[in-house]
DNA sequence: TCTGGGGTCCTAGGACCC
DNA sequence: TCTGGGGTCCTAGGACCC
């Protein structure tokens, strides 16, 4: 059996406890500290019953809920919190694992003569997390991942559910299928199309009926989310969290459509050393460039694999630029010269930061890499930055 | 003012090699 | 004369999640 974890509102919730004076009122977390061209990251309980949710674009949250209070997202404060709470958890299960930054995951066979029934346990859970942290959570358990996920998103929020083979039906009737993790709105339109709508429904299709029209693995996947003889024990296709990440990007959304070529450029100079400096911390290399334009009503995608793998953000900016220079030129969808919306850089093709350098030249490079740092890990972010992107300061 | 920013995985088709 | 079959790598694009 497996007791899955989520934080209710908590990025929103955090900002509460912080801030007393926030308890009780309806409170958006944004992605920045400006109020536009931004969406809601989270919203308290408060703010969603005016409609708000996460994803909402924030002028259109102020639309709905003008005296709400605003605050600015802190990722290091909830990455922190989210830590403590993990170092909580693990004092219940040696299997702990975290999903995201507010969801854990615990394997609970076994622990019932420590703990009682898996209620018992879950309830010991939620109350020790309120203790320490003043932070409401909802706790599915069920023998699959997806079905504790999903008994989780049923009873939201400062839920407890357990799930069982025995209650499974019950529960599924008449829940409609976006409700699973992984039908997103293209499956949810594509099964409502077949008829089916609910998750009993779905439970209900004959495998065939799905592989003939999703393919072998998707439908494979639908046939057995909803069941608990297979071992889905975590979301499809996931990897090893020790594994590492398997890109790196950036992107930035301009305040306003340009077309000045400078700026873009220091843009893009600017999100390349952010990428170049995230790989490095992580001990990696990559060699696969892709840059990503948005334009009004469009985006464009190029990415390159180039031999030599790096983590050097000048070196990534020269390929990224190769791909802006050629935009225009090749490619089924070429990108108009038009005005810029918003504009991203990643590093895929990742491996571990392995090979010596071979030249003196690469040698010194890596020493500079190095130098640079350590420096911006004792004084501070951008303390050191290429002079290139001055126009624009280092202002993420 | 007019949907951000960070990711993951899968698939199809082309190029290329044996 | 005129193209099998398998495998791998690469790129573009779609779908999904928090």
């Amino acid at each position: 059996m497996l007791l899955h974890i989520d934080m209710d509102a908590f990025f929103a919730s955090v900002e509460q406890q912080v801030d007393p004076s926030l308890k009780g009122r309806p409170v958006i977390v944004g992605s920045r500290d400006k109020k536009y061209r931004t969406v809601v990251a989270a919203a308290s309980y408060e703010a969603k019953a005016y409609g708000i949710d996460s994803g909402m674009p924030s002028w259109q949250a102020f639309k709905l809920c003008p005296h709400a209070a605003f605050v600015a997202c802190d990722s290091a404060r909830y990455t922190y919190v989210s830590r403590e709470i993990l170092g909580l958890l693990e004092a219940y299960s040696p299997d702990v694992r975290q999903t995201t930054i507010d969801e854990f995951d615990l394997g609970v066979d076994g622990l019932e003569p420590h703990f009682g029934s898996f209620l018992t346990l879950g309830q010991a859970i939620k109350d020790r997390i309120r203790e320490a942290f003043g932070l409401a959570c909802t706790i599915g358990i069920a023998p699959t991942w997806l079905l504790a996920k999903l008994a989780c998103k049923l009873n939201k929020p400062d839920g407890l559910f357990l799930l069982t083979e025995a209650n499974l039906d019950k529960v599924i009737q008449r829940v409609p299928i976006s409700k699973v993790c992984g039908i997103g709105p293209a499956l949810t339109r594509y099964l409502e199309a077949l008829g089916i709508s609910t998750c009993d429904q779905l439970k209900n299709t004959p495998q065939n009926v799905l592989t003939d029209n999703f393919g072998r693995a998707a439908g494979h996947w639908l046939f057995q989310s909803l069941r608990t003889d297979e071992n889905l024990t975590f979301q499809k296709g996931e990897t090893d969290p020790n594994e590492g990440p398997r890109s790196v990007g950036h992107s930035y959304t301009l305040p306003s459509a340009i077309y000045d070529q400078k700026t873009i450029e220091s843009w893009l100079r600017m999100l390349c050393e952010m990428v170049a400096q995230r790989t490095r911390k992580y001990g990696l290399v990559g060699r696969t460039t892709g840059l990503w334009l948005s334009f009004k009503n469009e985006s464009f995608f190029r990415q390159k694999t180039h031999p030599i793998p790096t983590h050097d953000g000048w070196e990534i900016y020269s390929r990224a630029r190769t791909l802006y220079a050629h935009r225009g030129i090749y490619g089924p969808k070429k990108a108009p010269f038009r005005a810029i919306r918003a504009l991203g850089v990643h590093l895929t093709g990742l491996e571990k930061d392995q090979t010596p350098p071979l030249l003196p030249s690469q040698k010194k490079r890596e020493d500079l890499l190095g130098a640079i740092d350590r420096i911006n890990g004792r004084f501070g972010d951008w303390t050191l930055y290429p002079a290139t992107i001055q126009t624009i300061g280092p202002s993420q």
